[in-house]
DNA sequence: TGTTAGCACTCTTACCTTTTGAGTGCTAAC
DNA sequence: GTTAGCACTCAAAAGGTAAGAGTGCTAACA
């Protein structure tokens, strides 16, 4: 990436944050009062012109005023912004919503997704706590009814997770040995992801005659093991999206493409870093190249656990958007984090 | 409501499927191949300036075909439709995608409403079951870790709610078996909803120095069993109400109004009926105002327990989505019975 | 050499007018 | 009671003009 003048990269930025404000292409009269030194509007004209020659400035048509181009974000987020400073009481509103709904990990993502969402006024997009190589550290089997049970399997990384089980004979003191049994000598201490269905074959041969009996419960608690390793994707504030004319044209499209989550989950898995910022066609999807993605990662215990994410228009305030995402990132984390620790 | 002569409700009919078919404005020409009966565009124009003037259609301006009046749907859908008959392929698809996902009420609703909004084109809401009798039947303590443990809590109706409590202290035997005492004495047998506060703190008190050490475990309880009588609202598929024409004007509101969840809530327990169907105005929000709602009660083991239903524009496929959603009513209510009896 | 005033030029947007055509209501005949 | 015929209405489309924001370029200036 090139070297740009001092003053270029003045009014890139000043361009940048006038659109990011209006929504409106840019003109060099209107740039005037927001630059830090007194020029005419022709020289800046002049160094917009050459802005938009090497590609950081477009013009919608020829007597419009000038709109950052996606590489004129990238060199704005990269080199030029300057992050905004959350203030302390911004900071205490979000510990304080966040700090009540502690219940489960899935409650603090949902508020979590809400709060960003109202904060950012885009989609707000996360995934519950997953770790691939978690471990079973403890399994329960609770009989609440004669033919009726609750398994509750807890991981190394402190996903907590239960079902039900219905069968149809009586649940009695032998079964639920033998169950235990089975458990602490082939469940425990193995990886979550590895109880899977080819695992459960290998091990009905075992049992021989028991198997028959002991199917439904193991059954159960394999499904149970690997939903621990996967995460879910949360969507929140999806209206958001209409406040937006930068995408109101395919407000449908993105909406729909959200809602699958799957594609968003693949993008998410790609980008592992502490913060990531994909600016339009940045990503691979067609759906998203007007809109910008913000996600950043966050700790459960020091381990890389989930995503928390927005989705707006390629004009979001990044310079208010990326530390605010930060730090409500970093309190999940620590809210995460306590709820783990025994 | 007056009478009106076969062939006025022949031509109403006529409107108002057109009307849904086309989202136009229907004149008087294009009417004639689509009614049973052979007579002159001038006749049934004449038949369609009654029409207006009785308050069934309206005209959008002097040289536009006609509308139906909210009035004209409602006659319509009381006396007019004949309700589409689901073929067994349909029923059946319905059932597949519902029977896959029992583990939990909340996943079943989760899905119907998911089924709902693909089926209909709208956006689908449902409600968690609930039941405000509920007694509590079965409580069990299970600790997880020295300091860990998960409640679970059963109810009369079914439901079945598990919480984590986290304590300062151990958790001995002593601790869990003086639980299980006050549990028995107090809470088994009693309604779910009385569990609220004011009755914890009198417990405090009769409870004396046992109070301090018993009081998150119980506080968890108390809550658990307040949630268990409330009822979710689930959304589903709100990206569809931007495919209705009608409604494009005003969808930000709309979706805010879905997204809130409690005035929807309100409106449901003011219709207890099998099936209701609310048109335009029919209801007290203004934000539905141009919207129609139709929404359905179902039945776990007889006893009236939550709401599907779908939102969408006015000019609904009435005898068509009423069918459906009837018979997915039926469906989550045979499977949530299914899955509560032992 | 960089900056600036001035100006012609461009292109969208708003506004107005005209035309078109779908659909009506009425009248008179059947 | 039904229907052909016709004048009438009005929204939407099409065209045409004016306004205005903003540009690029030129020539003068410090």
């Amino acid at each position: 990436m090139e070297e740009l003048s001092d003053r270029k990269q003045k009014i890139l930025a000043a361009v940048i944050e006038q659109y990011i404000a209006t929504g409106e292409p840019v003109g060099s009269k209107t740039l005037l009062p927001l630059l830090p030194f007194s020029v005419s509007s022709a020289t800046v004209r002049n160094e917009m012109a050459e802005l938009s020659e090497m590609g950081y400035l477009e013009q919608p048509h020829t007597s419009a005023g000038r709109v950052p181009s996606q590489m004129g974000y990238r060199y704005y987020v990269d080199r030029l912004m300057n992050n905004y400073e959350l203030s302390d009481r911004e900071k205490r509103t979000i510990e304080m919503k966040l700090g009540t709904s502690v219940r489960s990990p899935e409650k603090v993502l949902e508020t979590a997704s809400s709060v960003l969402a109202d904060m950012t006024n885009c989609a707000a997009v996360s995934t519950t706590p997953s770790d691939s190589e978690a471990v079973i550290r403890r399994v329960e089997l609770v009989p609440i009814g004669a033919r009726l049970a609750m398994i509750v399997m807890l991981t190394s990384s402190g996903i907590l997770k239960s079902t039900i089980v219905r069968t149809d004979y009586e649940l009695t003191l032998d079964i639920v040995e033998a169950f235990y049994n089975i458990v602490n000598k082939l469940f425990i201490g193995n990886p979550a992801s590895e109880m899977n269905l080819a695992f459960l074959q290998t091990l009905a041969v075992s049992l021989g005659d028991k198997a028959l009996i002991m199917t439904p419960l193991l059954v159960a608690l394999s499904e149970l093991a690997s939903t621990a390793g996967k995460s879910e994707m949360l969507l929140e504030g999806q209206s958001n999206l209409l406040n937006h004319s930068q995408i109101s044209s395919n407000v449908y499209e993105l909406m729909e493409f959200l809602r699958k989550g799957e594609p968003l989950s693949n993008l998410f898995s790609a980008h592992k870093d502490e913060m990531n910022v994909l600016i339009g066609k940045e990503n691979m999807y067609r759906e998203l190249e007007n809109s910008s993605l913000i996600f950043s990662r966050y700790n459960i215990g020091g381990r890389d656990s989930g995503t928390l994410g927005i989705v707006g228009p390629t004009n979001i305030d990044y310079a208010r958007l990326i530390p605010g995402l930060k730090y409500l990132t970093s309190v999940v984390g620590k809210i995460l984090t306590d709820a783990v620790e025994e």
